[in-house]
RNA sequence: GGUCCCAUCGUCUAGCGGUUAGGACGUCAGAUUCUCAUUCUGAAAACACGGGUUCGAUUCCCGUUGGGACUGCCA
């Protein structure tokens, strides 16, 4: 043990300074709310002068899946969460720290604060069973505890006969006793002692459960703030003991609430799931071409909600410039807000400079959609002057631009293969060839209008609807940016192709 | 069933004993514009309920109701 402390000695930090850390476990992709907890965890050290860790728990070799953790980096990467993995703190990976884990494990043993246990699967269950028939609360704990005092002799004795233990807490909690615990929102939270002989080592691959390596990694890893969700209040008295046990000093603990949505079967609120809704999974807001900062922004504003007034007064310009206060970190679930979402993404689009917009949309289309990647590269100057249009003016920027994706289907008429003509308008072909007729692409803004206004004249119609005469014809749309700009970037023979379309 | 968490406009929230209960998204109306978007103006919209404590409760306490989490050799 003092091997241990001697290794991974106290951090040499400022006063104030988060030490914080992601610690996902690699079980399929990367959850929505798993990005919020990495944000607050990436900020509070970021705003602090500390440290952020990305640690995967894999200690569950049976949900393990591949590529998991190329996914969670990728993933940290994309949104700009940059994590800190100092060797000297490491391995970052609990499959790699099954030495710590044990020698920990060793001194409670010694301590008599853990013990062998042999109980099979099948032992439990019918524990289990008789517990539930008897109205007693599940678990292996007090008289349920077999083995919990065991003889050298009888421990020999399992061991011969091939047996594997796992090493169980000998729990001195009393659930008549209650337990104090600190969290940086809620406050101090009263609890049962837990009086649970909980696994701490598993017996098929000798890795350690949550509890146990929670324990171990974030004393020697030094955390001094632990930012995880709710659904591990129930197991806080645990930890609590656990870390009075050794006679460490916990961290800080910021339980997050979930991030949840209405369920439309139920009509209930709960918890996005990975299974039922796309928008759990953090690729999908990569796949559709979301801008990360956007994603980051609404986040990041659930975290510290002061964070859009700030910004909207100029104060801050993005997340990172604005101070997250973990006793401001919101206790109870928020709904997820896609039009919230579509705000932050509008406005985000909508300050970036053209070239930069094109550049996002390309790099979009290069990794996800090979066919508009192919498109753009034969005239990428093409796409910047589309998506120049009703971008000069930085008071009058369009916004209906949501993401990369739909960026890409709102111009989508600008090219030949993918404009749909609109065959449900009742044209008025009078008006078009009118049009037509004193049609020069060379004209000035005023100049161009003028025409419309006269051949409007002629025909007797308003203005209004000779020019959207015009905007259905070019673009097969009703709603479409300033028609001057359009026709100036799609050029003279696309105009007049596509009006002599509709004349005949 | 047991333990624990939570509760302000439709949504996210500000509030930390005395406020016309503030903001944002969304919604609606009006103005501007060749349509849309933008921009500007304005409107509707909330303290779950019942008891206390107090001169006074959205705010503090208790209860009810509602929602959520956990109750695994998963995290």
């Amino acid at each position: 043990m003092a091997e241990l402390e001697e290794k991974y000695p106290p951090r040499n930090l400022p006063e104030g300074a988060f030490v914080t850390r992601f610690a996902p476990s690699p079980t399929g992709y990367m959850h929505i709310g798993g990005l919020y907890q990495a944000l607050i965890d990436c900020k509070l050290a970021q705003q602090s002068g500390g440290v952020f860790m990305l640690r995967i728990e894999d200690t569950d070799t049976k949900r393990e899946v591949a590529d998991a953790v190329k996914i969670i980096e990728d993933s940290m990467h994309r949104f700009g969460l940059q994590y800190n993995n100092d060797e000297k703190y490491g391995p970052y990976y609990q499959s790699k720290r099954k030495d710590i884990y044990h020698s920990v494990a060793a001194d409670l043993l010694a301590r008599g604060l853990a013990y062998p246990c042999f109980l099979t699967a099948e032992d439990m269950e019918k524990i289990r069973e008789n517990q539930k028939a008897a109205g007693f609360a599940t678990g292996i704990y007090g008289e349920f505890a077999r083995d919990r005092n065991l003889t050298e002799e009888e421990i020999i004795a399992h061991l011969d006969n091939g047996e594997v233990p796992t090493i169980r807490l000998y729990s001195m909690g009393n659930p008549e006793n209650r337990i104090f615990c600190k969290d940086a929102v809620r406050g101090s939270i009263g609890f049962p002692e837990n009086n649970e002989d909980i696994v701490l080592i598993k017996s098929n691959d000798g890795l350690p459960t949550y509890h146990f390596a929670h324990l171990c990694d974030d004393h020697f890893m030094r955390t001094t703030h632990v930012v995880r969700g709710e659904e591990w209040l129930p197991s806080f008295p645990l930890h609590t003991q656990l870390f009075r046990m050794m006679n460490w000093t916990p961290p800080m603990y910021i339980h997050t609430s979930t991030i949840d949505k209405i369920d439309s079967e139920t009509g209930k609120q709960r918890k996005l799931s990975k299974r039922h809704d796309p928008e759990a999974n953090v690729a999908f807001f990569l796949a559709d071409g979301w801008p990360t900062e956007a994603v980051l922004e609404y986040l990041g504003n659930i975290a510290a909600s002061g964070y859009e007034e700030a910004k909207m007064k100029g104060q801050v310009k993005s997340i990172w410039e604005y101070e997250m206060r973990p006793k401001k970190i919101p206790m109870s679930g928020a709904l997820f807000d896609m039009k919230k979402l579509e705000w932050w993404a509008k406005e985000f689009i909508a300050s970036l400079p053209v070239e930069e917009l094109v550049k996002r949309v390309r790099d979009w289309a290069d990794e996800y959609d090979s066919q508009w990647a192919a498109r753009i590269a034969v005239n990428p100057e093409y796409l910047k002057c589309i998506l120049a249009i009703e971008r000069d003016n930085p008071k009058r920027i369009r916004k209906d631009f949501i993401t990369w994706k739909q960026t890409l289907q709102e111009v989508s008429y600008f090219w030949d293969d993918l404009f749909v003509p609109n065959k449900e308008y009742e044209y008025n072909k009078a008006v078009l060839s009118g049009f037509l007729n004193t049609f020069d692409s060379c004209d000035d803004k005023d100049t161009w209008w003028n025409k419309i206004v006269s051949v409007a004249a002629e025909n007797g119609v308003k203005n209004g609807d000779a020019a959207m005469n015009l905007r259905v014809a070019l673009t097969g749309r009703t709603n479409t940016p300033d028609l001057y700009s359009i026709m100036q970037v799609m050029g003279k023979d696309k105009v007049i192709n596509r009006i002599k379309e509709i004349i005949q």
